[in-house]
DNA sequence: AACATGACCATTA
DNA sequence: GTAATGGCCATGT
């Protein structure tokens, strides 16, 4: 199966994130079928289609949220990921070692 | 078609 | 640990 656009396929993976969980922008990208396109996974989020999106369980590879403050969103993140379970340092930052999402084969390339 | 912008990443110093 | 550089691609003007 095909995605129809670029952003189709990326919505697809940050669907796909379990709770509990975050992935990178890099490591999205890459799930896509798109290494290197990180920055396009990140203007996909920034778009007003992630209303169905956990699109708060997406942040960057140093384990913090990139977003601006603007919306309140940032603040809203952040509280999505703890009622996730997920922890905060006392930076903002998430230990991507035990948070960081591992994708299995069968949950690989199901949508491609 | 070209230029500028953007919730980024990896490498190197 | 931080700072700077190059690259990658979609969207809007």
């Amino acid at each position: 199966m095909k995605p129809k656009s670029s952003w189709t396929d990326i919505y697809q993976v940050v669907k796909a994130i379990p709770e509990g969980c975050v992935a990178t922008y890099g490591q999205v990208a890459k799930l896509a079928g798109r290494p290197g396109h990180a920055r396009q996974v990140g203007y996909a989020l920034a778009a007003p289609s992630t209303e169905d999106l956990p699109w708060h369980r997406v942040i960057n590879a140093r384990g913090e949220i990139s977003l601006p403050d603007l919306g309140g969103r940032k603040g809203l993140q952040r509280a999505l990921l703890e009622d996730d379970g997920v922890e905060f340092d006392s930076r903002g930052r998430v230990d991507l070692k035990r948070f960081r999402w591992k994708p299995e084969e069968k949950d690989r390339v199901s949508w491609i």
